[in-house]
DNA sequence: TTTATCTACGCAAACGTTTACGATATCCGG
DNA sequence: CCGGATATCGTAAACGTTTGCGTAGATAAA
């Protein structure tokens, strides 16, 4: 459609294409006044190269994925913003493909990425994934990839995640602390790494504490909302006792507010909740909610940056070059001690 | 790197590269026998054709660009969901750059966009923007282009809006009902088309109702949170009769009510509170928060749907297909006349 | 048997760039 | 005046795919 390319540059000029096309590069074997000739009907033609016919050639595209499972959530939606913003400093484009937590839908998206249409990946794990072998394939078949929060253990490259086991401590001792003694644990997938750990983190407070583990405690949250707040509306009505919610994502939060909302129970008095939340309104929530919070745009920035660096070195992206993030315990109303 | 691709099936199963290609593609011209020998090579290799090459060869990239203004957003956020999931469906391929509401970066990704990177846009103008010359350019370059929310009327294309007049106009109305005098208006752009029609929507409201239109009430919000709740602040501060707030996009609700927080105003007993919001936890801020909501889901599917309905047809896109979806108003307590 | 039709496949050009290699002209030291 | 640098440019191949055209063989119609 647009048929200005080199060619037309060429003829008018009567030069070669590929003296045009080493002119457009400032190329050392071009006069300078040829350059500035060049240049100028360029930009009065407004020529722009053709993104795929160089790809083609350089076996470089200059863009990367990014592979999640939502974007409608904050801890995603910032990354994606730290990731944004780094890739287009270096001149990268940023491909988006979103799982919605489905084994099925990330496995249609790794094959399409396997065609060398992108350099490099940055992947968020779904919940739903069991096992890992198109991650394998994929990871077999080039691109650089780095994975960030949802991590896959199977893969030998960097991860950038934050502290876990910490946080899953931290959260879960801040609640007995504040008096809880029964402390349930809302999170949405036991069998990715970032799921054991804050798991993990949960049952060592508990320990700590000196109170048992019950695992009818532990709730397994959906990819959909209104599930997940009769899940837990329901486990709230059988079991009276539960005074202390840990929840292990954002949604999870909102959820248990609405299911306390529903059965009467009163935040903090009944039920103190405290969660993993990017949530900006966190302090205008009633009550305003205890968080702890990932530095999401800081993920996105320091994954994208790993990435881009080995892709622009071509160099193989090491495990050591794995970052960890320290996330934040924002103290606030939701697990105010009473009386 | 994956040197797994046509020449390579080509030879190994003794065929012309010509044959292996229409055999994928289940040509009519290609025997089934040997359409299975090929289809079994391919999936027994892993074959997945070079995106490039083909983009190249076909002028088709089946890619679409989303440009926004920002991603954290919970409006955007359900908006490219609603693109995604269309774009998947078809399966095209979702390029995404955000404007953070620049003007100059709005410019450079138009840039970018000529070299014939996607076969159509969906753009959503940054309010930076004073003029559209480079959209215009971007316009005659190729690609089918659909605004949707913000829209830029000097381009002939299809538009996916909200009844914006409207929901200025009920949104005022609605204020006043419940008792206010002096209903401030928070917009982010005035000179953008949906700015204007909120606007005189506003005015509307104000005049059926006998109200002087008084412009020291109208407030420009600013891309950064902080800076807008400090002009809030002050302009509360300096105009203690106004008793409402109508915000025309959800991050000056959320700075509406930190400086209402900060100058300890009781909503909705001082100053009541309507925005354009889609957070979805509205009803449990506090006081929960009146809404005026779009369909950003809908408005996200039914752009790109106007969009690839036109690339597969290769049809230019008329204005005449623009639609406009409803808003609707949830009642909350952020507006709940007192007394 | 000859001619026309159809099936199944190969040849080669094209998409727009990049780049290895070669060619020409100029210049300079010996 | 000759040999070799040096500067500047052109030729052509390559990237992997798609596709118009040609063609060999088989089959059917005349």
């Amino acid at each position: 459609m647009n048929s200005v390319n080199l060619k037309r540059l060429a003829q008018e000029l009567n030069l070669s294409i590929a003296t045009v096309s080493r002119a457009l590069q400032d190329s050392y074997e071009v006069s300078s006044q040829t350059k500035e000739r060049v240049r100028a009907l360029a930009a009065e033609l407004n020529y722009e190269p053709n993104a795929y016919a160089s790809s083609l050639r350089r076996n470089i595209s200059k863009t990367i994925g990014v592979v999640i499972p939502e974007v409608n959530n904050h801890f995603f939606s910032l990354a994606i913003n730290g990731i944004e913003e780094v890739a287009r400093q270096s001149g990268y484009h940023v491909l988006i493909y979103l799982t919605h937590e489905d084994y099925e839908r990330e496995v249609a998206i790794t094959q399409y990425l396997m065609g060398g249409r992108v350099d490099g990946l940055l992947i968020s794990v779904a919940s739903g994934s069991q096992e890992f072998s198109h991650l394998e394939k994929l990871y077999a078949s080039k691109p650089a990839i780095v994975f960030f929060d949802r991590v896959c253990d199977a893969i030998q490259t960097a991860n950038v995640t934050t502290n876990d086991y910490e946080s899953g401590y931290l959260a879960t001792q801040h609640l007995i602390e504040a008096g809880c003694t029964r402390v349930a644990h809302l999170l949405v997938s036991g069998n990715l790494s970032i799921g054991r750990m804050r798991m993990q983190g949960y049952q060592a407070a508990l320990q700590d504490a000196g109170i048992e583990f019950d695992e009818t405690l532990v709730l397994e949250g959906d990819a959909d909302d209104e599930t997940n707040t009769a899940l837990i509306t329901d486990m709230l009505r059988s079991r009276p006792d539960v005074d202390g919610i840990f929840a292990s994502v954002e949604r999870l939060v909102i959820s248990s507010y609405q299911a306390c909302q529903a059965l009467g129970r009163a935040i903090p008095q009944d039920v103190k909740i405290i969660g993993f939340s990017n949530l900006g309104v966190a302090s205008l929530l009633a009550p305003s909610l205890t968080t702890i919070t990932q530095p999401a745009y800081e993920i996105g920035k320091e994954a994208a940056n790993i990435l881009l660096k080995a892709i622009e070195k071509k160099k193989v992206i090491l495990p050591s070059q794995s970052l960890v993030l320290k996330s934040e315990l924002f103290q606030r109303k939701s697990t105010e001690p009473c009386r």
